[in-house]
DNA sequence: TATTTATTGCAAATCTGTCGCAATTAATCG
DNA sequence: CGATTAATTGCGACAGATTTGCAATAAATA
């Protein structure tokens, strides 16, 4: 079992939720992988899980802050929340759709946080997508 | 005729596309107007439009870059590009759903774009969603 | 004003997400 | 480890959101 797992054993556990083992596979589903659809889920878990019982998963996911979703291009995307992974943002290609994960960035993050001080906010979570050409994409637009 | 509903028609006629009625009650719908979802767009248009025709036109506006789709919470929203409005970001109350506009702040542009720059990206746009809770829900929670 | 082509409205189809309820599974306890 | 109990799941059925084909209509052009 990974560390992860472990941890979500004890996040359902401690507030009295059964770990069963539909909750492990979405769970596994989500693990390690940059963000996904909920089609796409759906897809991965629907062999062998009902839709609805997706969908129930990753609202109590939600709920225990376990996942969260983000807008990358016109859909949100589900993806573990940084409990469970690092807090990071997205760029996405527009031209290939590929989604990269930008890491951490102190700078930002300050920035964000002084801006939502400065309108009288207290920010819980916040999130950023950059679109625009991945570097594989502005070669081939060049040789065109 | 406002000058972006000037703009609007210059946009259609350059790219090949007819300047028709529903069109531009689209696009009035939008203007001024902090994002909107698309069921209170439909709502809004819903009486001389078609709900097809909401959608076509809206598929059509994002084409072209005249609307755009941001995240707010979980579901997303309508609104003007920046050619037609100003650049801004978003910070959204968990608690009372207020969505309040965060005008332009170069300091955080700037570090948006060394980012990308940093990750070999061309940005061409980009969006960001703050959450929180807002000056009047602390008040509120603090009372309780 | 007549002609041509794009656009629209309508109705049907398809997706997406939700719900009630009976069958199943997980947790608990002797 | 079995029996008991309560939570969870699968299975329709359903409501809302978005898409599509096609005939009727409106916009552009000359
Ligand atoms: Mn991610
Ligand atoms: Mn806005
Ligand atoms: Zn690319
Ligand atoms: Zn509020």
């Amino acid at each position: 079992m990974t560390l992860s797992e472990f941890q979500l054993q004890q996040q359902l556990k401690s507030r009295g939720y059964s770990i069963t083992h539909p909750r492990t596979i979405v769970f596994k589903a989500l693990e390690d992988k940059e963000a996904l659809t909920m089609a796409e889920l759906v897809a991965i878990c629907g062999q062998q899980l009902d839709r609805a019982t997706v969908y129930r998963t990753v609202g109590l996911f939600e709920d225990l802050g376990i996942i969260r979703r983000v807008q990358i291009g016109w859909k949100y995307k589900l993806e573990l929340t940084d409990s469970f992974s690092h807090h990071h943002h997205h760029l996405t290609c527009t031209n290939c759709g590929k989604v990269t994960p930008i890491i951490e960035d102190d700078a930002l993050e300050d920035r964000i946080n002084s801006l939502a001080k400065a309108y009288h906010f207290t920010p819980s979570d916040h999130q950023i997508e950059i679109r625009g050409l991945c570097y594989a994409c502005q070669l081939s637009s060049i040789v065109e």
